[in-house]
DNA sequence: GGCGGATTTAGAATGATTCTAATTCGTTAA
DNA sequence: TTAACGAATTAGAATCATTCTAAATCCGCC
């Protein structure tokens, strides 16, 4: 695990005990196996990551433990319908990805149009002008990522 | 049905004559109902409304002519994992929506920071910048409406 | 060592979507 | 008008991610 995998397990650990949870060792293990990848993982990957450590461990608790990571607010959910929901845990800000609709990669877009992380700026921009009281955008691009592209050609 | 309606039904017929499938009344009430509402509507209220005029008409009906509309490009789906996907039949190409956590309500979002139709100058962008052949983006932005804003106050 | 609340488990339940096999519809040709 | 064919439709089963439930287990604290 790098440093910075290293600092966001720190991060989530205080989120989750100022929430008044204990950090179990499987909990923990979670918090380890989405601050460890840029792959976006789903609930069912997480799952067999946790299971290397505790194999006993159920699907549930790997629920349980992304519902109150989101509670905490240090987790991002990418939902789809067709398929499993994938999990930013490096970067639990509303922040834009890059979707292969062919092998499916989720990978962080660091472009940006506006300002430092992307959408707090635009965030409250919007919330002015609609009235609405935002508090997260999604912003996706689906396409063919150029691996994908390469296979194909 | 309004003017502007009636002429996005005209344009998802010609559009689906084009795909070679017929136009059937099941089909063309499906059309009306995208068209005649600004409510993004899910499967089931489709097929409710539909219902109306053909009480045997089943679910598989409608999920198989939004399948046909998706190929055709006429119709956008918002996918949700939790709950029933919405659809926008009204203006298929990607554009940014506003959705309410609060009583799911979904509207277009028409404040736009950069063309015309909000994307498809982002989209070209991104490509060039990512290296993906990118197809289409979404854009939500969460939170509660005014009118839900008002109730809880 | 034992208590009590939190955590975890296995499996059932849920619900949107897709699949399947059989039926019906619409059109064309005789 | 009827026969026949392919397309469209139906009802219900199947799928699958996620959530729920009830029972078992764990862990810190007395």
């Amino acid at each position: 695990m790098d440093k910075q995998a290293a600092r966001r397990v720190d991060e989530m650990r205080a989120a989750l005990s100022e929430l008044g949870v204990t950090v179990t060792r499987r909990r923990a293990k979670t918090l380890e196996a989405l601050a460890s990848t840029e792959r976006h993982p789903s609930a069912n990957e997480i799952h067999a990551e946790v299971r290397r450590w505790y194999p006993s461990t159920s699907l549930a608790t790997i629920y349980n433990t992304i519902e109150l990571l989101k509670e905490a607010g240090q987790i991002l959910e990418l939902e789809f319908s067709g398929a499993a929901n994938r999990y930013d845990g490096r970067r639990p800000r509303s922040h834009p990805h890059l979707i292969c609709l062919s092998c499916e990669a989720i990978e962080d877009m660091d472009y940006d149009r506006e300002g430092a992380d992307g959408d707090s700026l635009s965030l409250d921009r919007v919330s002015d002008a609609t009235g609405y009281k935002l508090v997260r955008q999604r912003t996706d691009y689906y396409g063919v990522c150029p691996s994908c592209q390469a296979a194909t050609a």
